[in-house]
DNA sequence: TTAACATATGATAGATTATGGATATAATGC
DNA sequence: GCATTATATCCATAATCTATCATATGTTAA
């Protein structure tokens, strides 16, 4: 296994987080500075510059300051598709997770 | 925030693994019964198994019994998308994560 | 029906992540 | 400088995931 498959569990362990989606999906709209991320989510500011950072170490957003505010913008490119790639697995399959928010909820499922 | 995002959220969970992406890699190839992916893997068949059923629920896979073998085939048509999306950004940005391999590793990163 | 083979499941200690309050740092205006 | 606003970081704890050993189930052939 090539070392471009660790790069995507460690991208794929970015994205497999509630919050870090719910930036995603608010900066997919338009860039906004971490207060208004905040609001926009609901949650708290600590949760969110937290994620932020790990959003920012990724590559998926990129932030510019602007006097007191930092506002942080998304790298649309690379993301969108495997947003979207990953929208469509769930279309298909989706109803086959039913119940399931994180692995262990595995167990419940049963196949065929 | 639409369930849609939910179900991203447990996809990306399942992809986030070294070993259920190397299953993945592996099933590309062709289908394989359990004890072949071990011995591609270097995985122990407790393990291998333990995984597929993550990656079954999911919808990466599924399985036909032919004697006492069972062969795990992979549903190509909505991962190629997603690891090749994955890739893409792996290539452009996977230089940002230099380093990192767990989350906590972010730490360790200085943005810009 | 028993032995051997192939795979699945249960249980759990240890590692990683999530979460948020407290606090530090940075920029602005007075 | 000092107060205020905006964001980042530190730190501790709870929740979740990883990894593996032990064991159970299912299939075939003798």
């Amino acid at each position: 296994m090539q070392r471009e498959n660790n790069i995507n569990v460690f991208i794929f362990k970015v994205l497999s987080n509630e919050v870090r989606l719910a930036i995603i999906e608010t900066l997919l709209k338009t860039p906004m500075n971490v207060g208004e991320i905040c609001e926009e989510t609901h949650e708290t500011q600590s949760r969110i510059s937290h994620e932020l950072r790990c959003l920012a170490v990724c590559g998926f957003v990129y932030s510019k300051r602007d006097g007191k505010k930092i506002i942080y913008e998304l790298n649309k490119d690379t993301i969108t598709p495997i947003i979207e790639a990953a929208n469509k697995h769930a279309r298909i399959f989706g109803n086959k997770m039913r119940g399931c928010e994180i692995l262990s909820d595995i167990r419940k499922v049963t196949i065929k």
